[in-house]
DNA sequence: GCGACAG
DNA sequence: ATCTTGTCGC
């Protein structure tokens, strides 16, 4: 717990010219090896944003029962504008203190943004995963960088991403007819892990059911904010 | 210089 | 991300 704030820390850059170089640290402590735990509880993590205050939820999904067991949130006052490529510090407050808010810790996160699939390899799904020394995938719903073809219109379908002439995720048709959504490692998870770990909790919907839940909770808190 | 650009 | 009603389609 003391580490997890010395790591928010040291990676949190006291203005924005220092950002870019901080990046590049996160980068080093990247670790992109197979995933040998178990893979039962998935943390779903995604934010919402009321007035220049952002909500970051985060719920645990059991995927043998389809329950979240667990979630939490914070509300935190924005510190860093949103700049692309640069996303994860704007958000990385708020979902560390989630964190802490939370009991029951999942064996992975599903983090909506992207992971490697980054200009310098640090998405915001990498940033967390190396701030709270934890495995994460990166599920976003847009395009940031990369290459790729689209894949077939079947669910389960997918292409790869490749950036600087290397593969650095999917393109994955989790439901068919619907746009695809990227995936990409975070941490501590390989790019042969994350099509497998995915497919266990997507049902009929686009997004993976911990970040649906994720999601539907930032909205709530972000209601009964007014 | 021009276009692209997660949430 | 957010502002927003109805509406077309599976």
């Amino acid at each position: 717990m003391t580490d997890l704030i010395e790591r928010f820390r040291r990676y949190y850059p006291e203005n924005i010219e220092k950002a870019r170089s901080i990046q590049k640290k996160i980068a080093d402590k990247i670790i992109l090896e197979t995933f040998r735990g178990r893979c039962r509880y998935i943390g779903g993590i995604d934010s919402a944003y009321s007035n220049n205050k952002i909500i970051s939820a985060i719920c645990v999904y059991d995927i043998t029962t389809g329950d979240v067991i667990n979630s939490s949130y914070s509300i935190v006052e924005c510190s860093f504008p949103y700049i692309p490529t640069y996303l994860s510090f704007r958000e990385v407050p708020a979902i560390i203190e989630a964190f802490i808010n939370l009991d029951r810790k999942p064996d992975l996160f599903l983090v909506d943004g992207h992971g490697i699939c980054h200009p310098r390899g640090v998405g915001i799904a990498s940033h967390i995963g190396v701030v709270l020394d934890y495995p994460t995938i990166g599920v976003a719903k847009s395009k940031l960088v990369g290459e790729f073809s689209m894949p077939g219109p079947k669910k389960g379908e997918f292409s790869t991403i490749k950036l600087y002439g290397e593969d650095v995720g999917f393109l994955y048709r989790s439901r068919e007819n619907v746009k695809p959504i990227f995936l990409s490692p975070g941490n501590k998870v390989s790019l042969n892990d994350i099509i497998p770990i995915i497919s266990t909790c997507i049902n009929k919907y686009r997004l993976p059911e911990p970040i649906r839940f994720a999601d539907r909770l930032a909205g709530e808190i972000k209601k009964e904010l007014v």
